[in-house]
RNA sequence: GGAGAGGUUCCCGAGUGGCUAAAGGGGACGGGCUGUAAACCCGUUGGCGUAGCCUACGGAGGUUCGAAUCCUCCCCUCUCCA
C-alpha cells in the first residue's frame, strides 16, 4: 500500500473537513485496508453529479486499496433523513425505497469498481433488530445531546414539532457504523452531526470510533442552492452527452471553478495554474469551461461522447444552427393550411394555443430559420424545421 | 378536551362585495447584450381559434344584480392551555 503521508494527502483533497486528522493518519499507518462507509439515501434514483463529489472519494479510497461499503439507507428511508429539514418530510413507501435503491445499484458502478465495492442495505440490520435490542441502542444517547443539533435545536425552540422517529434517525444510521464495524465514514458536510453519533455509539459498543471525512455539498446549475433533483439544478450522471455538455457550459465561472475542484482529476497544481490562467487573461474562462465539460461527458459518455456533445454544442449555439438529431413529429395536414400555434401544440414545443401564441409574439420562433411573429400565421403542407427559443428543436414532416 | 390563527395562481405573499385572471417579489419562459457565463435591460407567466366564452382564491352549500371577499357546515395546518 502506498505511504500514509501520500494516502492521506489524497483523502484530505476537496475534503472540507477530517474528523479526527491525526487519529485517520493513525489507521493508514497500519498499512492494512481500512472499511470505509458511506451512506446513501434511497429517495434520488437518478444519480446525479453532487452526489458522485463522494462516490468519487470512495473511488479514490477503492483505489488506495481500501474496502469500500456502500450503503442504501432503505431501512433509514421510510423515516427520511430530517436533517436541514424544518418541517418532517413525508416517509417513501417501501415500495419506493426498493425501487430506488435498484436504480442506484444500476448506475454507481459508472464510477465505482464493481469487483471491489460491497452493497449493502440497512433494513438487512435494522429490520430484525429485537425490541430489547433497539432499546439498550436508544439509552445509548440522550435527548439534549440529540437537541444539540441545530435544525431540531430550531424546531424545537421554534416550537415546531418533531416526530420521535426523526430523534431516532441520526442513533440508526449510526449503528449501521456500529453493525459494520467501519474505521471511517465519508458524509455530505450536512451528514457532520449523523456521522459524529456513529461515533460515539461505536465508543458505547466498545468499538473504536470511526475517522469521518466531511466532503462539501456540490452547488447546483443555479450556483447557489446544492443539487438536488427536486430543484431541477442537476446534471444526471445518465444524461444524454449533448445534455451533459451544454448543461455544464451554461454554467457561471464562478460555478465552473467550484466544479473543477470537486468533480475533475486534474490535479491540485494544475488547477492552481488554470485559475491564474484564467486571472491573467491567458487562458479564457470558456475554454477552460469546454475542458471541463469534455472531461466529465468523457466520463460517463467516452471519447466519442464527449465530441457528440461537443459538436452538438458548438453546432447549435455557435453557429445557430440545427443539431443533427433532431425529434421528428409526423403531423397529418387535415387542411389546406394549418394555424402555426395547433402545429406548435401538437409538436410539443407548446403546452397551449395561448402559450404558443405567446412565444410566437416574441419572436421566441423560428421556422427553417426564418423568425415569425405572426401568431395567426398558417402554414401549408410540408416538411419544416421548428425552433422554440434556442434550443428546442422539431422537424415536421407531413404524415399525409 | 378547551381557546385562537390560518389555508389565494408554480412558490412566497397582497387583496375583506363590483374597477380582480387577482398587487409585489421569486422562479420559469421569450427577446436584447454576450462566451447559451455573470451582471444588466425589455417582455411574458390560466385555458379555448379567442373583439367573446369557460375555469380559478381548501371543500360543499347559501345571501346578493354581483363573492377570493359576507353567512353555514365540513376538511386540513399551526399556536396556546390541559
Amino acid at each position: 500500500m502506498m505511504e500514509a503521508v501520500k494516502q492521506l494527502e489524497i483523502i484530505k483533497r476537496g475534503a472540507s473537513e477530517i474528523i479526527v486528522e491525526e487519529e485517520l493518519l493513525k489507521k493508514l499507518e497500519r498499512g492494512v485496508p481500512l472499511r470505509v462507509k458511506a451512506g446513501f439515501d434511497p429517495t434520488a434514483p437518478d444519480i446525479h453529479l453532487g452526489h458522485t463529489v463522494l462516490m468519487e472519494k470512495m473511488r479514490q479510497f477503492q483505489d488506495l486499496g481500501h474496502e469500500i461499503i456502500f450503503l442504501i439507507g432503505d431501512f433509514t428511508g421510510l423515516i427520511g433523513d430530517p436533517t436541514g429539514k424544518s418541517e418532517t418530510r413525508k416517509p417513501l413507501t417501501s415500495e419506493d425505497v426498493a425501487r430506488n435503491a435498484l436504480t442506484y445499484k444500476e448506475q454507481i458502478f459508472k464510477i465505482l469498481d464493481p469487483e471491489k465495492t460491497r452493497v449493502e442495505f440497512n433494513s438487512r440490520w435494522m429490520g430484525i433488530l429485537k425490541p430489547e435490542e433497539f432499546i439498550k441502542l436508544t439509552s445509548q444517547y440522550t435527548v439534549a445531546r440529540i437537541l444539540e443539533r441545530e435544525d431540531f435545536k430550531q424546531r424545537f425552540q421554534n416550537q415546531s414539532p418533531i416526530g420521535i422517529h426523526e430523534f431516532l434517525y441520526p442513533l440508526i444510521q449510526g449503528y449501521d457504523s456500529v453493525h459494520l464495524k467501519a474505521d471511517i465514514e465519508l458524509g455530505g458536510t450536512d451528514q457532520k452531526f449523523n456521522l459524529i453519533v456513529g461515533r460515539e455509539l461505536q465508543k458505547a459498543y466498545g468499538q473504536a470510533p470511526q475517522s469521518i471525512v466531511l466532503m462539501p455539498l456540490l452547488e447546483g446549475l443555479d450556483g447557489v442552492k446544492k443539487m438536488s433533483k427536486s430543484l431541477n439544478n442537476y446534471i444526471g450522471i445518465s444524461e444524454p452527452p449533448q445534455q451533459m455538455f451544454g448543461k455544464i457550459m451554461s454554467i457561471t465561472d464562478e460555478l465552473m471553478l467550484r466544479y473543477y475542484e470537486l468533480l475533475s482529476h486534474i490535479s491540485n497544481e494544475k488547477l492552481e495554474q488554470l485559475k491564474e490562467d484564467i486571472k491573467s487573461g491567458s487562458v479564457h474562462p470558456m475554454m477552460a469551461k469546454e475542458s471541463l465539460a469534455m472531461e466529465i461527458t468523457e466520463r460517463y459518455h467516452g471519447k466519442e461522447g464527449a465530441l457528440k456533445g461537443k459538436e452538438e454544442f458548438d453546432l447549435v449555439f455557435r453557429k445557430k444552427e440545427a443539431p443533427d438529431e433532431v425529434p421528428v413529429f409526423k403531423m397529418v395536414w387535415d387542411e389546406e393550411h394549418i394555424w402555426l400555434p395547433r402545429i406548435l401544440k401538437l409538436s410539443g414545443l407548446a403546452q397551449s394555443f395561448s402559450e404558443a401564441q405567446r412565444l410566437i409574439k416574441q419572436g421566441g420562433i423560428k421556422i427553417d430559420g426564418q423568425k415569425f411573429t405572426d401568431p395567426e400565421a398558417k402554414l401549408p403542407k410540408g416538411p419544416y424545421l421548428l425552433m422554440a427559443g434556442k434550443r428546442r428543436f422539431v422537424k415536421i414532416e407531413p404524415l399525409n
